[in-house]
DNA sequence: TGTACATCAGTGAACGCGCGTTCACTGATGTAC
DNA sequence: TGTACATCAGTGAACGCGCGTTCACTGATGTAC
């Protein structure tokens, strides 16, 4: 009856036994549970960073941007499931510390977009307040879109097949959205 | 070093002792923490429904839609706070039953608010798959909306008035990416 | 109106368990001279 | 090349604690006749 899949039930005793190790030996490498924590949001930012990395390189090419940000964003998830699985668990887990150093990531990648979308002409004239503001769209649908996938590969389990035709269709509608977001800029009137 | 916020590190214990009761009258009222879990899933599901309930009153009137479906939301939020925290926390639990219930919830309420768009005259034309489409980026949206209040609201324990501040701003940003979703919907070629 | 019985919330002792953390220790690997 | 010492990962016993769950129980409230 206990169970848990997160971090929040994860016990150093668990860890260490998992390392094959006495327990009293896991303080020979991190002084807490927290402490891991933060190592693992670390090593999982790594990975968003080398998202964007990835997005960023080709140069801007309006035409196929969406469609290329989406495959992107669905070979990262495929490939670091794990580190994925866990900051969606710490985003809302009740562990303060790993919550909050996921939320300031999560901020950084947001500003960090806002700047690209800057670069764009048709933006230009936009305010900074309303850039954020549609860099916190992109961002919240794409960590829903995160979300999505993951729960549908955890629903998959036995199924293999129907998880990855689960996963076609989350992407698929990902990048309807994103479209439908990029079709209302030129629409748009900045104020603030 | 233990803490911990959410339902996931909320023993039968403490809560017996919050009630002021041995721990095993805790099974008068219910088989297992999986059980008092569900229950609060079905109270707070009831702040959602009387929220949707409440937005479908007054009738369409698009030119103030989005400004009243915000202010309800904040309202909501504001008063059911314990509730929405529940359930932003349990979604992304480490309890597999509480998930899957608040999934299961949150399926529903896309659902319900992608039938009601298909009233809209403008949408009438669209495919289901984009009325899901759309109604899950609002749903999405209104997600990451209540998350963010919550967090301005725990971040800002003792200083109550930049706490309301940072939701107001919250709130306006919402409406902001609502109203440009809403530009986008007369330019939608709707195929499948 | 009174009596017998059922229902039901709460009690308190007891259990075995996994937990985080302490402590003094061992033994291998690297470094200085 | 050999010796002395430091560093450092891992050991194993021990602690006190909060946990979920069992059991037989008490006593109040409601119900049938």
């Amino acid at each position: 009856m206990d169970g848990g899949y997160g971090f929040d039930s994860l016990s150093l005793r668990r860890v260490a036994r998992t390392a094959g190790v006495v327990p009293t030996a896991f303080y020979r490498h991190f002084a807490s549970m927290d402490e891991l924590g933060l190592a693992l949001v670390e090593e999982s930012v790594l990975a968003l960073r080398s998202m964007l990395r990835e997005a960023r390189q080709g140069g801007p090419d309006p035409e196929h941007l969406i469609g290329r940000s989406v495959e992107i964003l669905v070979a990262h998830v495929r490939e670091h499931r794990r580190h994925f699985a866990f900051m969606a668990h710490a985003r809302a887990s009740g562990n303060v510390v790993l919550r909050h150093a996921i939320r300031a990531e999560t901020r950084l990648f947001a500003s960090e977009l806002a700047t690209d979308l800057a670069r764009f002409p048709i933006l230009r004239d936009w305010t900074t307040t309303d850039l954020q503001m549609l860099a916190a769209l992109f961002v919240d649908t794409m960590i829903a879109t995160i979300d999505a996938m993951l729960e549908a590969s955890n629903r998959g389990t036995g199924a293999e097949a129907t998880a990855g035709d689960a996963e076609d269709q989350i992407a698929r509608q990902a990048e309807k959205q994103l479209r439908l977001i990029v079709l209302a800029i030129p629409h748009w009137r900045s104020t603030d």
